[in-house]
DNA sequence: GAGTATACTGAACGGGCGTTCTGCTGTCAA
DNA sequence: TTGACAGCAGAACGCCCGTTCAGTATACTC
């Protein structure tokens, strides 16, 4: 994902923070200014490999200050902001990544959301998580991994339906664990491969 | 708040929700051509009217798609989005409304923050809400008020310290209660005033 | 009736800014 | 050593776009 060309980086970096500070995206000049490139044409064809590598937009040709952050730059790195797309409900169905967002966005400071990669949300559905303070209605904000670890708020696909569930290993089979009085854990055997969509890094509840 | 002449009204709303939309602000021309005006004079007197009335910004004078929305703007109306400032911790003396972030932004879809009004952020300390579901840690998102009724969560001044609780009005007395199994609520009289900052309108926790 | 705010038209100026072209210097793999 | 890629310089073109000046019309207040 992050295997671009230390000089192409440094640009891609020097344009988003100062989307993300100022608000309104950098021309040709001011971002040479900055990284001591005299030529616009230098810029542009730093732009330009960023275009056809997907880490910018440029939406209207010819336009000023018409450059954009694509998903795949505002989730990575040490951008200071997140959008994090909604996805839907947790009990409905499988998530799917997808550029542009379903019901809104969660724009989040980066120091909010941890770790890495990709991220989206979802609506809980159901009271399975009550004891870990969520609720029915809650949106969980998940970062996107196949893999989880023991005691991981993980979203599980099972029977393709995604769930809320604390994830267990043991032995062969995988114990998905509710944080609920008397909901008794979802057990999968090794055939049964458990999906993990993601890990569930942060909850929001509106009243 | 909210009383603009029509017209500007409607230029605000087109500038807001091309920034909103499109991620880049628009020129005098676009919004022009989207209003039904063909000069740029026109557009022009009714952004330097929202200027100088606070709902718009122009940072760098006389460059391409220089205009910005305010908290005025970003925290009123129908926007779509809505930019909450996290203020400090709830435990920590007395928020105050700032245009600049202290801490980042929550950046949330306007129907995921119900009401109008602006709003901010605090962090929790303490388990005094355990039972309803907000943990030590957690932010909870507040709209901006002074009054509060029966049942509501309010942010409260107390002793010049904020605190997080359920509002109620008991004759002349109010009292805060936390939802926590231990506690005992907090009781304030007709003559010391309870400071209310705001009601807890949202929920947010990082894991 | 004078003054002020709203809401424009029309035209022109001048710099901002993306684009394009030519040409240069490296590095690295084939 | 030929080619591809990264990373520039310099210059020119031409539209884009904010600004400014000069008016016009309506409505409202004093």
């Amino acid at each position: 994902m992050d295997d671009l060309p230390p000089r192409q980086a440094e640009v891609l970096e020097c344009i988003r923070r100062i989307i993300v500070t100022r608000g309104i995206p950098p021309t040709y000049r001011e971002v040479g200014d900055e990284l001591g490139i005299s030529s616009t044409n230098g810029v542009a064809d730093h732009v330009k490999a960023l275009v056809e590598k997907g880490y910018l937009r440029k939406p209207m040709r010819g336009v000023a200050r018409g450059l954009q952050l694509t998903a795949k730059t505002t989730s990575m790195g040490d951008s200071p902001t997140l959008d994090v797309p909604i996805l839907g409900n947790v009990a409905a169905g499988v998530p799917i990544m997808a550029d542009e967002n379903l019901d809104g966005c969660l724009h989040l400071g980066r120091d909010m959301v941890p770790g890495k990669g990709p991220s989206f949300a979802l609506r809980v559905r159901g009271e399975s998580m009550i004891e870990e303070g969520i609720h029915d209605g809650d949106y969980v904000i998940v970062r996107q991994q196949q893999t989880a670890r023991n005691g991981d708020m993980v979203v599980a696909l099972v029977d393709d339906e995604a769930t809320v569930k604390f994830f267990f290993k043991e032995g062969k089979r995988i114990r998905l664990q509710p944080a609920h009085p008397t909901m008794a854990p979802i057990f999968v055997g090794a055939d049964q491969r458990a999906a993990i969509q993601g890990k569930v890094v942060a909850v929001f509840r509106k009243y």
